[in-house]
DNA sequence: CCATAACATCGACGTTCGTCTATTAATAGA
DNA sequence: TCTATTAATAGACGAACGTCGATGTTATGG
């Protein structure tokens, strides 16, 4: 959650959620410096959340489908367990 | 996201979902202070993510599902969008 | 082989953020 | 009414974080 919460993270996962792109790419859409964008990249990396494919001199960064879908079903799950208890009311007396 | 990055917020947002429970209950449970619980709680609250109950001198926590259900369609869909790149091998050449 | 481009790393700076102590406001019960 | 309890607020402090410039490394292409 914490590596998703900042917004050029969040923008540069969009990115990858629709193609695989290298930093260059990246540095051209987020308009963000290279090295800024470098220390991103390495966070979402060592988070497990994107992986990178060398290509010579390039380094494509795809996006693991299967992180943000463990998250978002786990968050599915929380927003049920709340709405059954808002529901039902099921509240604890003080 | 931002809101819910902090593991003690997660932590409230969690026990939330499964009871609504007043502050002196999220201290029991958490161990956190009570100025440390009621700033966080302050946050969930103008997010919109809780919605508060006032009791008396207590005053009563509920979590509201569809924020947490908003964010878990949007993070399925990046998900989706992302699974479907990932097959397609769509990719931008340098 | 040398200049250039892509990318990562390092160290520093400023800001944000979480936690704390002390205090205040409001309600319940003796 | 007086006291104890619940909860919120203010202000301060330290750590974590995002951004930056400079530098290093590797690979491409003339």
């Amino acid at each position: 959650m914490r590596v998703l919460a900042d917004p050029l993270r969040l923008q540069i996962i969009t990115l990858l959620a629709r193609e695989t792109l290298c930093t260059t790419h990246l540095v051209a859409e987020t308009g963000a410096r290279q090295t800024n964008l470098s220390n991103h990249l390495r966070v979402l990396r060592e988070a497990g959340v994107v992986e990178t494919e060398p290509c010579g001199r390039f380094t494509y960064y795809r996006l693991r489908p299967e992180v943000i879908d463990r998250l978002a079903g786990a968050l599915g799950e929380l927003a049920e367990t709340a709405r059954t208890t808002a529901e039902t009311g099921r509240k604890r007396s003080c």
